[in-house]
DNA sequence: AAGCCCATCGGTCATGAGCT
DNA sequence: AGCTCATGACCGATGGGCTT
């Protein structure tokens, strides 16, 4: 936990495992330690300096030019650039080491930030989910501890909360739409945060939420009737029979359209019923969903 | 301007060893 | 056994600088 193999490097940072090799041979940048069988690893400092020049790197400057800055030089540098999307991955970068670091007052000082400036949208589309993506890598390799997904998870859902409560009240009528989870899906933001842009058009929404079981969104169902169904689908566990539940789901609510979103749809063994359908990605699911 | 040389960068391949 | 990792050799693309 929190020592992260070059693969992890890779991952993260985007940079091929051989380039690392070789730039830390050519260039004596992103030393690793070894184990005691010569394998590389790294630690959160590490990351944090590889991220730096990963970021450096894809915005054109060359390594012989990176490898030769001291940290202040690399940082006033970082400071100078204005384009966006370096910004962005910049803030990205940052959120990132405030969960490792679990320092909860940077991370929420980042967010309001970004929030203030440019809003829950925005904020959410292009800062949260980037986030989310690099978190969801690491959680998925048992990089990061559970506390510290929830730590930071926490403190975003507690601000799409609070948009959704600061939404004027809508007038009761038909609910449109129920949003749920399955058992075991505990990550709700992506789905939470399609409920606020729903709430947001005045749709009617039944936020059942994460971890909810089939009985449980049957009665509901029975006495609400929703007009739609979405769910998305994040972890896959071993023990989870994808397409059977699908299928499951699909018989139960034969008159009704079932959106699904989720990344593990696009394996080949998945059929979307006559009543569902599928979307690959979340943004995707998004824009359909607030279309309807 | 065109041709050439050379350094740099990052990619592939082969090989051997570690990991699960 | 099959995947992952480390390393070295090699190769092609790019670009700067120099000569013709």
């Amino acid at each position: 936990m929190n020592r992260f193999s070059i693969r992890d490097i890779e991952n993260l940072t985007g940079i091929k495992a051989h380039t690392i090799r070789i730039w830390e041979q050519r260039y004596g940048i992103m030393q690793a330690r070894r184990t005691v069988t010569n394998i590389r690893y790294y630690d959160a400092a590490d990351l944090k300096l590889a991220l730096r020049i990963a970021l450096l790197n894809n915005y054109g400057y060359k390594i012989s030019r990176i490898s030769s800055m001291n940290e202040q030089e690399m940082n006033s540098l970082i400071q100078k650039i204005t384009d966006k999307d370096f910004k962005l991955q910049l803030i990205v970068n940052e959120l990132l080491e405030a969960t490792l670091a679990m320092d909860t007052g940077h991370f929420e000082l980042l967010l309001n930030m970004y929030l203030k400036k440019h809003g829950m949208e925005h904020t959410m589309e292009s800062l949260v989910f980037n986030f989310l993506e690099k978190i969801g890598l690491m959680w998925m390799t048992d990089r990061l501890f559970p506390a510290q997904e929830h730590l930071v998870s926490n403190i975003i859902y507690r601000k799409l909360a609070l948009a959704i409560e600061q939404l004027p009240l809508q007038p009761a009528q038909t609910p449109e739409i129920l949003l749920f989870l399955p058992e075991g899906e505990i990550h709700d933001i992506g789905l939470q945060y399609v409920n606020y842009l729903l709430l947001k058009k005045g749709k009617q929404t039944i936020y059942l939420g994460p971890n909810a079981p089939l009985s449980e969104i049957q009665f509901v169902y029975d006495a609400k009737h929703p007009k739609y169904i979405y769910l998305h689908l994040t972890s896959i566990v071993e023990e989870f029979d994808g397409n059977k539940y699908l299928q499951q789901l699909s018989g139960m609510f034969p008159d009704t359209t079932i959106f699904v979103s989720g990344a593990m749809l696009t394996s080949r063994k998945y059929k979307a019923s006559s009543n569902m359908r599928f979307f690959y990605n979340l943004t995707e699911a998004r824009n359909a969903i607030i279309a309807l």
